[in-house]
DNA sequence: TTGACAAATCGAACTTTATCGATTTATAAT
DNA sequence: ATTATAAATCGATAAAGTTCGATTTGTCAA
């Protein structure tokens, strides 16, 4: 994916929101039974439920943010949960330090 | 400026394009009489005429850069000339390194 | 003090993004 | 198979961004 689309991912409130709890899922979404917050990551219905948007914006705005590369999906029965994918944020940040 | 703002400056093609040519402004602007392109700057006549757009659109964009913080402008005489704000740029991709 | 030129701003047409409700698809349980 | 639930996609409308031409403002030279 090219850092256009990149920043554009990031140019809007909610995904940016979406990516700051994502830094640390379990000081904002309750437990999930039987799945690591952490290492799976954090489902859509929670995330909807606390960005206080619908469920189909939600989903777009995930789904947004993962073709940029920011975040990264597994889908577990009917669940799909996100997580961070830290090492492309690094990344993006030493490209902006380095050679923007 | 918020990182919103930033983002949002990021995203537009030729907003990038003015970025990476400031980059190394002997690279792709012709001297100026009498000014240090690295230390002062490019004005805003150059940056249209390789931009490929009008003087209106080279401006606006040159002022939402600005605006974001990325660049810095200095005016002399009749002209206004624009160079990066290596700093600021620096910082923005510590930011994204540590705290996005 | 008028003319010329660089840059900034304004107003408008067009394109893209934001966001929703409704529908569809995928999966699991009955 | 049928139903229920999670997620994805579709279609529509409103809001924001793009880009232009025209105008205005700022600055210098004649």
């Amino acid at each position: 994916m090219d850092k256009l689309n990149i920043f554009k991912s990031l140019s809007n409130e909610a995904r940016l929101q979406i990516l700051e709890w994502l830094k640390d899922p379990a000081a904002h979404f309750g437990p999930q039974d039987g799945i690591d917050l952490i290492e799976v990551g954090v489902c859509v219905s929670q995330i909807t439920e606390k960005l206080n948007m619908t469920q189909s914006t939600a989903s777009q705005y995930l789904s947004t943010l993962q073709k940029a590369g920011l975040i990264k999906a597994t889908r577990i029965g009917k669940w799909t949960y996100y997580k961070r994918d830290e090492e492309a944020i690094k990344n993006l940040g030493l490209y902006i330090q380095t050679d923007l």
